[in-house]
DNA sequence: ACAGGCATTGCGGATGACCACACTGGTCAC
DNA sequence: GTGACCAGTGTGGTCATCCGCAATGCCTGT
């Protein structure tokens, strides 16, 4: 699992170039877009990474691309460049959950690093969202009665009342319980417990 | 518990009556202040409520008010008011958790509905924070053996573990087990693991 | 038709959790 | 010094959990 890469979309060729070579530099893996439909056309669910987005272009805007990929279920940092960007601009950008605003002109090592800062969040955010695809293939493979148990062991019933609960004997509670503990993968109904708590 | 009241400070008189009577009149409580010191001097750790504040004032500037405001604990959801504020004001603002960063001239309307909604996110932050408080107070209540044997538990130990790794016994270990469970308000380690595992 | 997954149940035993009752010893505060 | 609180221990019993072994009925896909 490395880091991914930093996505520059700008339709001015002079600052892709500029930005490309400062992320190289500094050793940060770049690929760069002339316009916001570029990157449309290259991102995908898997794509890992921090995008660099200028406002003001030619077609859609950064704006425009920044909402669409949120629709599309896109989750990467953004940071958007702007040369003249007005206040509600920036505040909606960012209530909407972008990374960052800069004006230009920037510090290019500020830059460098809010992007090294996102790429790492965005490696952590993506390690969550693992995890919790996990738990929920996991979850999904459980059969209608093993979810009613775990409901009821998770209100920490004991096995005897959910089996009245559930119209069934002890020892049928029982089967499903371990079935259900070794789909998702714990021993004891503790971990069970955590294992749903903290994702939720 | 009823939810906080919207407190304006603004160093112009007749901003802070336009904007009294517009929350006044939408049946939101307001308390005026002609300065951020002012506010200061009212605040404490249990005002609850949200804060509108304008940026440039004579003395402590808006800004400065909410940095002397977080670093004293204060969460107050805070919604910065400005004539002439410039993006990196803004952006910097939001990125410290300002709630919103609204330019003059602004719609009435949708300055109130922020604020409801603030006072809103407030109070239910106020009731989080509250049983966060409450859970750290059971906690601090535990003995140091009934921390030890808590931890135990929550790792899925059994007790005969537990004891073997404490040096003492099992029927110590019950005990001390069921002392914390006492004190910690919990009746299964189930229970237990939901309450520690929520809030962290 | 047959395999395989799911739900169900029974029996019996090993192991663990929980509890009431009883007792020792140390510290700390009033 | 006496009471409150903490830590530790034992006995004995009840209830719950967990497992292996064995079996039945239903449904689905090949």
């Amino acid at each position: 699992m490395s880091t991914g890469a930093v996505y520059i979309v700008d339709d001015d060729e002079a600052i892709r170039d500029a930005l490309a070579w400062l992320f190289q530099s500094r050793g940060v893996d770049v690929e760069t877009f002339v316009s916001a439909e570029a990157f449309l056309d290259k991102w995908s669910p898997g794509t890992s990474g921090c995008l660099v987005l200028d406002i003001r272009m030619a077609g859609m805007t950064g704006l425009e691309l920044f909402d669409r990929l949120r629709e599309m279920g896109a989750r990467l940092p953004v940071i958007f460049l702007t040369g003249h960007g007005d206040v509600p601009m920036a505040v909606s950008a960012l209530k909407k959950g972008a990374r960052d605003f800069v004006e230009k002109p920037f510090n290019d090592n500020d830059l460098v690093d809010m992007v090294i800062d996102a790429l790492a969040w965005e490696a952590t955010q993506r390690e969550n969202a693992a995890d919790a695809a996990s738990l929920a293939a996991r979850l999904a493979s459980l059969t209608l009665r093993e979810r009613q148990v775990m409901e009821r062991v998770l209100a920490g019933k004991l096995n005897k009342v959910i089996a009245d609960d559930l119209g069934i004997t002890m020892r049928t509670v029982e089967v499903h319980r371990a079935h259900l503990f070794e789909k998702m993968g714990v021993k004891t109904a503790v971990e069970l417990a955590q294992l749903m708590s903290t994702r939720r």
